[in-house]
RNA sequence: GCCAUCUUAGCUCAGGGGUAGAGCAACGGUUUCGUAAACCGUAGGUCCGGGGUUCAAAUCCCCGAGAUGGCUCCA
């Protein structure tokens, strides 16, 4: 059968910038032979700005990469080196020694002079034996482990002297590789198992231009510039200490922030029936038995000890941990559930008060692996916008449409585009009978549908108690985040033994939904920084407006408008010292305030303020008149019209 | 947790075995100014912590802490 690059040829079709061809769902490298029977009008050229393209062109910079590595460091071994979304990687092994940046120039520079060598990428279907007896004779263990687990047909690909065991496909000459940079090194575990030995990765990415490149690096560059990080320090949000590692300090601004998100939810949860409780913080680990948190969740948990019943020693040695001898009897809340069944089971329930939706700000503490922890976006203590919905069986789907009518509300107001949703399945460590886990499952499933959505399914994803619709967001730098979530679940409820009466005057167990919409607080003001670049709307900004004077002769103005508006309900802040006008409007900006109110001679004659919204001028404007304008906006979208101004 | 890198003034960063540096911010003074940085001066340090090497360590080595990038998008 004919190849590729024969059928489009034939065409007359096989343009420069064509890499590969896709037939069916396959992407098949030119130079391969197609399967008989394959339609020649199946065959469509892929071109080298394509996204499958792309991905080729990644994959066979890959190799050349290998090829560049195991140039300059001899005895390195080669094991995987995919595409991945914005570049690709290989894991090497190297037997001493690690990668540097300075390396990584190196490696660079012999990748162009491999490429420079316009070199064939050819492609040889072998024998098990054959494969195995070359990659031993290389002396590439990872290769031969990677070789047991292969179906066939074994693929080897060379281009120049190098070859790897690899699927394919690959672009037909390195001269289509033009556009190459290495990023960063990592480590990275072989298989990704943290049993295995440590691999040294190279990250790197391609494109099928140098413009396209530039304009990719350019855009990590303007990422990083949003960084909830950087914009949380620069703007006076968030603070840490190594004393509270991975916990984050809310500042006056971040905190304004921080309460105002909070009271939007609450005015949501009005709408929607939910009422707010405030529960403990620490509880006896009996609790956690009870609702499995201590055999399922133990090593996410911080636990508390008292010098009651214990004895607190000063360590041997400086530095060290003082110990403690005694019982831990107190462990230290990671989810709001188990304390919401004890409220629940406070009263005899009946089915008149389901739903009962009981919504807790309460602060959780979970323990992260030191590695893993990042900004707010991975930390150790937080709040969550949580609530437990205890409804029938009967009513898990409306409440779940409910919700979901909620959540859009909300991704609305923030003006969040591309939510995907995923289904999360039944984990390997899990409470309950296989029964449950469908039934649960397949509700989920349906209230999606039934709302006319999409999503996929993330297997054994699920929480311990039950399965979970999984709502993700990406933030500046693309990495997606899980931020709202409902799942089902049966199994708190009978474990704590929940009941209500049903009209038939018999004790019923209820289904328990936990929900959240922005997920963890701390995680939603980190993305949500990010996603507006440190600009917050007027209904959430921490000050909607800075007045500023143009000298300090006009200060008694000033502090006389300022009055007047924070009177009318406005959040103020203010720069009355000495700098120049010009100074001021540097720094105010650079807080990035809605709203920025000029005061001068002019203003305090009429009274009024010289107004900029961002870069638009907004000329004069009363004080009422801006009063006015800015409480119409004090209020999120979504709740506009149902709120009186 | 593991691998790599980093940690110097409030912030951003330079320096790299021989007396600790800059800009901005702060503080004092002068200027009273109309839309992105006025001028002069003053003060500010456990160079992340601990140990070692050395005549001498912010600098080199070891241990620890914290932060940052990663730790299957599978040949």
């Amino acid at each position: 059968m004919a190849t590729g690059r024969e059928i489009l040829e034939a065409r007359g079709g096989l343009g420069a910038d064509v890499i590969a061809v896709r037939v069916g769902a396959d992407v098949v490298d030119l130079m391969t032979s197609l399967p008989e029977g394959t339609s020649p009008s199946d065959v469509v050229p892929i071109r080298a700005s394509d996204p499958d393209g792309l991905a080729v062109i990644r994959h066979s910079t890959a190799h050349v990469m290998a090829d560049a590595v195991q140039r300059l460091f001899p005895g390195t071994q080669v094991t995987i080196g995919p595409a991945i979304d914005n570049g690709f990687y290989y894991d090497f092994a190297r037997p001493s020694g690690q990668f540097t940046d300075e390396d990584l120039e190196k490696i660079e520079a012999a990748m162009r002079d491999i490429i420079g060598g316009n070199h064939d990428f050819r492609r040889e279907v072998v024998s098990r034996p054959e494969a195995e007896s070359l990659f031993s004779k290389l002396g590439e263990t990872y290769k031969l482990e990677i070789l047991a687990g292969v179906s066939e047909p074994i693929t080897l690909y060379r281009h120049g002297g190098w070859v790897d065991l690899c699927a394919g496909p690959h672009v037909p000459n390195t001269r289509f590789l033009r556009a190459v940079k290495l990023t960063h090194v990592a480590g990275a575990y072989w298989r990704g198992d943290e049993r295995n030995p440590m691999l040294q990765r190279i990250y790197g990415t391609a494109f099928a231009t140098d413009a396209e490149l530039a304009a990719h690096l350019a855009h990590i560059e303007e990422a990083k510039k949003r960084d909830h990080r950087k914009l949380g320090k620069e703007l006076g949000l968030l603070g840490f200490h190594p004393w509270a590692p991975a916990s984050p300090f809310f500042l006056p601004r971040g905190a304004a922030l921080y309460s105002l998100l909070v009271d939007y939810v609450r005015a949501l949860y009005r709408e929607h029936g939910y009422s707010e409780v405030v529960t403990p913080q620490v509880y006896d680990i009996e609790l956690m038995k009870r609702s499995g948190h201590y055999d399922n969740y133990r090593e996410g948990m911080f636990f508390a000890v008292t010098a009651d019943g214990g004895e607190l020693s000063e360590p041997e040695k400086e530095g060290d941990a003082p110990r403690f001898t005694g019982d831990v009897r107190w462990g230290v809340k990671p989810m709001n559930c188990p304390g919401h069944c004890l409220l629940y089971a406070m009263d005899k329930r009946s089915y008149r008060d389901l739903p009962m939706r009981i919504a807790d700000f309460g602060r959780l503490h979970r323990y992260e692996r030191s590695g893993v922890t990042q900004g707010l976006t991975r930390v150790r203590t937080f709040a969550q916008d949580d609530a437990h919905v205890f409804c029938t069986f009967d009513q898990v789907a409306d409440e779940t449409r409910d919700f979901l009518g909620m959540l859009d509300r909300v991704y609305r107001d923030f003006a969040f585009e591309d939510v995907r949703i995923a289904l999360a399945t039944r984990p390997e460590r899990s409470l309950g009978t296989a029964e449950q886990w469908t039934l649960a499952e397949e509700t989920l499933a349906h209230a999606v549908r039934s709302a006319g959505r999409e999503f996929v399914v993330n297997p054994g994803e699920g929480a311990f108690y039950g399965p979970k619709l999984e709502f993700q967001l990406k933030d500046a730098l693309g990495r997606p985040w899980q931020l709202g979530t409902i799942q089902v679940d049966f199994n708190m409820p009978e474990r704590f033994g929940l009941e209500y009466t049903g009209a038939d005057n018999v004790a019923h167990q209820p289904v328990m939904l936990h929900r959240a919409i922005l997920g963890s607080i701390e995680r939603f003001l980190g993305v949500l920084i990010e996603h507006v670049g440190g600009h917050f709307p007027a209904w959430l900004a921490p000050e909607q407006v800075c007045v500023v004077t143009v000298s300090e002769k006009f200060n008694d103005y000033a502090r006389e408008a300022i009055g007047s508006l924070r009177a009318a309900g406005l959040r103020v802040a203010s720069d009355l010292g000495g700098d120049k006008l010009g100074a001021k409007i540097r720094n105010a900006r650079a807080f990035r305030y809605p709203y920025l109110a000029v005061v001068g001679g002019r203003e305090a004659e009429q009274r009024g303020l010289a107004v900029r919204q961002g870069d638009a001028d907004l000329g004069f404007l009363t004080l009422d008149a801006f009063a006015a304008r800015v409480r119409a906006e004090s209020v999120a979208p979504s709740l506009r019209l149902s709120s009186p101004i």
